[in-house]
DNA sequence: CTTGACTCTGAAGTATTGTTCAGGGTTTAT
DNA sequence: ATAAACCCTGAACAATACTTCAGAGTCAAG
C-alpha cells in the first residue's frame, strides 16, 4: 500500500500520515525503487491507534509516551492505567472549569432583557465590573 | 501610571500589556517624554474587561469583537446577549464532548486490574481495536 | 555618579497539529 | 506519448496567546 491508500483508508491526510511519522507515532514503513513509502497491512492498526488515542483526549506527546510504554516489556500494566487515571483527572477539571464558565454566562444572559440601547446591556456592564457573577 | 505598574496591578505581564495594545484590545496610551507609556485610571478597567472576558472563555478575538460592538452606537443589547448565547453553546459543546471521552477513559480503566504484564493490559487493547467503547 | 531596575522596539521563538507550497520525479490510463 | 494523478522533500505558513531576545535608552536610589 502506498501512502495516499493508507491515508484513505485512515481518514486523514496525506500530509498527516507524513507527519505522525515524523513525530514518531507510527513505523517508519519502507520504500520502494522510487522512494515511495510503502506500507505493510500493520498501518492500519497503528493509524488507528493514533486516531482512537487522539479521540480519548491524548496529545500525540501522550500518545507516543503510550506507544513507549507499551514497547517496554518491563513494564506493568499498572502504568497505562495510571496514564489513563491522570487523563480523566485532567478532563474532570476542564469540565469544571467549562461548567463554572458556562454558569456565569448564563446568569449574565438571563440578566439581559435582550431589548433596549447597549448602554444599559448588563452583560458588558457585568463583564466590566467585574462583580460576583463567577 | 507607568507599564509595570499597570501590569503588575491588573496581574498580568509588561508583555501581555503591550500584546493587547498591539491587538487593539486596549486603547494606546499617551507617551511621555521618553517614549514611555503613560496610562491614565481607566487602563484598569479595560485590562479586567479583557481578562474577565477570557475568563469566560472569550477568545482575543471575540473580545475585541465584543469591543467594537460595545463601541457601536446603533447596536442593541440584543447582539451583545446573542454573542453570549452562542458562546454558551459552544461550550456546552465541549463539555458533552469531554463527558464523552472521560466515560470512555473510565470504562477503560474499570476494565484493567491494574496489575499484570503490558500484554494483556486491556486499554491499550481497547485502543488498539476501536472497539464499541466510545 | 554609578548601578540596578525599568522602559523601548521589532523580530523571533514557543507549543500544537497539521496544511500549503515550490519544485521535481513516477505511474497509470488513454 | 502525454496528461492526470500520485509521490517525494524541506520550508514556510496557520492560529492562539503570548514570551524571549537583542540592543539601547531612562530613571531612582545610595
Amino acid at each position: 500500500m502506498k501512502i495516499g491508500a493508507v491515508a484513505k483508508q485512515a481518514g486523514i491526510s496525506v500530509e498527516a500520515v507524513r507527519f505522525y511519522e515524523k513525530q514518531g507515532l507510527i513505523n517508519t514503513p519502507l520504500r520502494n525503487d522510487s522512494g515511495y513509502r510503502v506500507y505493510s497491512a500493520d498501518i492500519t492498526n497503528q493509524l488507528m491507534f493514533v486516531t482512537r488515542a487522539k479521540e480519548l483526549g491524548f496529545s500525540l506527546k501522550e500518545i507516543k509516551e503510550l506507544l513507549l510504554l507499551r514497547n517496554s516489556p518491563n513494564i506493568t500494566c499498572a502504568e497505562i492505567k495510571h496514564q489513563a487515571e491522570k487523563k480523566i483527572a485532567d478532563i474532570e477539571r476542564k469540565i469544571k472549569d467549562l461548567k463554572l464558565i458556562r454558569d456565569s454566562l448564563v446568569q449574565l444572559t438571563n440578566s439581559c432583557p435582550g431589548i433596549g440601547t447597549i448602554k444599559k446591556c448588563p452583560i458588558l456592564g457585568k463583564i466590566d465590573n467585574k462583580s460576583e457573577v463567577i
